[in-house]
RNA sequence: GGAGAGGUGGCCGAGUGGCUGAAGGCGACGGUUUGCUAAACCGUUAUAGGGCCUAAAUCCCUAUCGGGGGUUCGAAUCCCCCCCUCUCCGCCA
């Protein structure tokens, strides 16, 4: 595994490097001289050890040789000249080993570069607005929270969700659950046949090495689900329950050469999402904006770096067009270096209008990682000419589900308690109104 | 879970200790030939790290035959552990 921030970048671009790290207020750029000083360790040790290795691997094929023509003499004599090679060659190994995984520990911590056009910010405070849609919902009465509406018309049964697997975990019922899939099945249907994606259907479980390929480990590694089979304590640790589709979606080609034909390549899926949500404020409160598990269908994009923030604008464009569908207010705005993701380079965050609570909720978020996931992953494309190059990743989500629930039934909740429901989704819903 | 068979380059497939980064074939790419296509013929055909703190190319070195470790002067080849795939049995949505 190697880091995600391009070292040779890092080696020959260092002030720039830790320049745009600290752009994001978090410190990271204290660590770039550590990192270079391990590095340029290991290349001492390793220019060391592969001349050893040369000298080894010529006298062997000269044993090789005498041994063919039987003069065995000389080729013990050869051979007692090499065999304290060996240990020195194994000591080095190690040592080299030792400290490219010291260097790689410290590289995998450290979060993508921000693009240059990503505002200077410490927290969301300073995140610019880029465009709103619609307006908020104007009511003749006071709007309900979700909270109300679900317990009202039966949506959500939350005692029972929280006896069956404690807080934070959700039983829609009824017209509840039915929401739920009708808005799964929308988002999909939406982007799969007007918007180009292909749909997945992935895993909800994965691999360590599919966490770090996103970026989620190590640094979060405390956010996740780990799955243990049965009683076998050394199965712990293996799978991970899928914080985000992406997990399993952007990993889809690790390790892979995809022909430049192939991009761009556009994935959709559906999962549930399981966040441990440690430490957040808001679990344990009831309601749907908070939870350890929710459902999402998750945008994925490859393409080549030269279009890659084409794609990104796009690929939002594609997120708001749920909301817009559903007669949603929004508005989208761009994260500032402080408050971006680890592995995003710029990101939108699409925010809906939720009346009964009287603000904004984050329900997509897309980021362009750049080549940061493909580094990690060690996904690359081959071009026409023949080289090969590290795709752009990009991400997001159309959309995040509980807290679209959430704006919907508050938008769309009606004086006498029912809940309208918007044109787009009623072939879903098989009815134009949820009522008690 | 039990028994067996396997995992080699883009693909198929040889190779059981050294001259094998890896035969042969297919595919792909470049060229010759050709009215066009096809065929035939010739050639090319991995990735990463380091040497190279002026970039790239060339060149040199190292590593890589599922992954990791071991034996050895030397490992695709021998030994150990793990992963995955296939077949049969058991179990099961």
């Amino acid at each position: 595994m190697r880091g995600m921030l391009d070292i040779k970048l890092i080696r020959e671009q260092a002030d720039q490097v830790r320049q745009r790290l600290a752009s994001r207020g978090a410190g990271d750029e204290t660590r770039v001289d550590e990192v270079l000083a391990l590095d340029e360790q290991r290349r001492k040790l390793v220019g060391e050890v592969e001349s050893l290795k040369s000298i080894r691997n010529r006298v062997s094929k000269e044993i090789g040789a005498l041994m063919g023509q039987k003069k065995l003499a000389e080729a013990e004599a050869r051979k007692k000249e090499t065999r304290d090679i060996g240990d020195k060659i194994s000591t080095l190994d190690a040592q080299v080993a030792e400290v490219e995984s010291a260097r790689d520990q410290l590289l995998l911590r450290l979060p993508n570069l921000p693009h240059e056009s990503v505002a200077i910010g410490k927290t969301a405070e300073d995140n610019p607005v880029m465009r709103t849609f619609g307006e908020a919902a104007q009511f003749t009465f006071k709007p309900k929270t979700h909270v109300e509406l679900c317990e009202k018309l039966k949506l959500v049964d939350f005692p029972r969700g929280a006896k069956l697997s404690g807080s934070g975990f959700i039983l829609y019922t009824n017209w509840g659950a039915r929401l739920e899939r009708a808005l799964i099945q929308f988002l999909l249907d939406l982007h799969t046949s007007a918007h180009g994606y292909t749909e997945v259907s992935p895993p909800y479980m994965v691999t360590r090495d599919c966490m770090t390929g996103v970026g989620q480990f190590p640094k979060f590694m405390d956010q996740a689900y780990a799955v243990r089979e049965g009683e076998d304590a050394s199965s712990l640790g293996k799978l991970y329950l899928v914080p985000t589709a992406e997990a399993p979606v952007a990993n889809i080609h690790r390790e892979e050469i995809l022909k430049e034909s192939q991009l761009p390549i556009y994935y959709c899926a559906y999962s549930p999402c399981f966040r441990a949500e440690a430490g957040a404020a808001g679990v344990g409160t009831r309601g749907l904006i908070r939870v350890h598990q929710f459902d999402k269908v998750e945008l994925i994009k490859i393409v080549s770096p030269e279009t890659s923030y084409d794609e990104l604008e796009k690929l939002t464009a594609n997120a708001e067009a749920v909301l817009q569908k559903l007669g949603l207010h929004y508005r989208v705005i761009l994260l500032c270096t402080g408050d971006m993701g680890f592995a995003s380079a710029k990101t939108y965050d699409i925010e809906v209008w939720a009346p009964g609570q009287n603000q904004y909720l984050e329900v997509s978020s897309c980021s362009n990682c750049e080549d940061f996931q493909s580094r990690r992953m060690n996904t690359r494309y081959k071009t026409e000419k023949g080289e090969n190059k590290l795709p752009h990743l990009l991400n997001g989500s159309g959309t995040a589900l509980a807290r679209l629930f959430v704006a919907l039934v508050e938008t769309w909740q009606q004086a006498d308690g029912s809940i309208l429901i918007p044109p787009a989704l009623q072939p879903y819903m098989k009815t134009d109104r949820i009522s008690v």
